[in-house]
DNA sequence: AACCGTAACAACCGCCGCCGA
DNA sequence: ATCGGCGGCGGTTGTTACGGT
């Protein structure tokens, strides 16, 4: 804990945080009702959630905050996906988890409409327990006999990508959790409340970021498992999609599936990636605005310093000789 | 029909970090 | 620099449904 200076007193009143029994109110718990989540829904509708702590009491419901929040977040916020994970879905899940271990919050950032309990609990029930079945350890995605599943170089990369990851997912959540806040939902009106989840949203698709990154790297780190294909097929999903649509490489994706294609800088990431190999996801990074908040880097200047070298001279004369093109090199920041 | 084990998922709890006063 | 309020996160528990005996 950053803040050491905190006594156990405020600890206390921490942990009663926004439950009312800390005011001496009775407060209901258990599952929810219809007629509370009407309540909830229709306050939110009309004023925003605001202050969560405050909410309980204007909306005329028995709970703590902290209750109405998670059964908002979790249940009724119209966009969320339910039902079934799909095969994408997954794979996407097990992959990530493989890079950030139990972050559920940056794991459900990268999967748009799935909530992170969501996420945490289809890891739990399902996925978790294949794995197992498969002899395959679900903390460090290695085999139980202790072989790697991940060569040194894609270990590398995955520090770097876990970094990536994580910076991203702020992206994505800032927008997607302000959604609400202040602002009152402006949905349809359902019959019944309880089917709130199954209708499709009036809202618009909340905002991602393209993750071009994640897209190579899948590829990178898929093909780089060293279980066949078969076995990951089964441990993902009893569906029957397509093998090879299961291990498209990460140009594929690029080149099929990329929405955010700009035309020559995508041919000059897929050039470099070539050349550079392992290397590129450095030059991604460096490449990419997104990887600067408030102007700061979300790399280490270690980082920096490598890229630097790496750049500096006739590494980059190479690359851009060979593709053709005059790029100037990424800048790297001042320190 | 009753009981039991298991799966699935909703909800809670305690801790932590951020932010404003 | 410190404190308190607040929201978010991850671990855990509780509840329900369902299938097998």
């Amino acid at each position: 804990m950053a803040k050491s200076g905190r006594s156990s007193e405020k600890k206390k009143k921490q942990n009663n945080n926004g439950n009312m029994a800390a005011l001496g109110v009775g407060v209901k718990k258990g599952p929810w009702t219809a007629e509370e989540d009407r309540k909830l829904l229709a306050y939110i509708q009309q004023f925003g959630h605001g202050s969560w702590r405050s909410l309980p009491a204007k909306a005329g419901l028995k709970r703590c905050g902290k209750s109405c929040r998670l059964r908002w977040t979790n249940y009724l916020r119209p966009d969320i996906k339910r039902g079934k994970f799909s095969l994408e879905e997954e794979r996407t899940i097990i992959q990530l988890h493989a890079l950030l271990g139990n972050r559920w919050s940056t794991i459900a950032a990268h999967l748009p409409r799935r909530t992170d309990n969501e996420i945490k609990n289809h890891w739990n029930s399902h996925i978790k327990k294949r794995m197992t079945k498969m002899g395959i350890d679900p903390m460090t995605h290695k085999p139980k006999s202790g072989t790697q599943l991940l060569g040194s170089n894609v270990n590398h990369m995955a520090q770097w990508e876990a970094a990536r990851l994580e910076a991203e997912a702020r992206l994505v959540q800032k927008p997607r959790n302000n959604y609400s806040n202040q602002q009152p939902y402006n949905l349809l009106s359902p019959s019944s409340i309880h089917e709130v989840h199954k209708t499709p949203t009036t809202l618009p698709p909340p905002y991602l970021p393209c993750l071009d990154v994640l897209k190579v790297w899948q590829g990178t780190l898929w093909s780089n498992y060293s279980i066949n294909n078969e076995s990951l097929q089964s441990l993902i999903s009893t569906s029957n999609v397509s093998k090879k649509n299961s291990t498209a490489t990460s140009a594929d994706q690029l080149r099929n599936n990329d929405p955010c294609d700009q035309g020559q800088t995508k041919k000059l990431n897929d050039q470099i990636k070539t050349q550079m190999g392992s290397t590129f996801e450095e030059f991604e990074f460096a490449n990419d605005a997104s990887n600067f908040i408030n102007g700061d880097p979300l790399r280490s200047p270690d980082f920096w310093e490598d890229f630097v070298d790496l750049m500096d001279g006739s590494g980059w004369n190479s690359i851009t000789s060979n593709i053709g093109m005059l790029v100037t090199p990424p800048a790297s920041p001042v320190f």
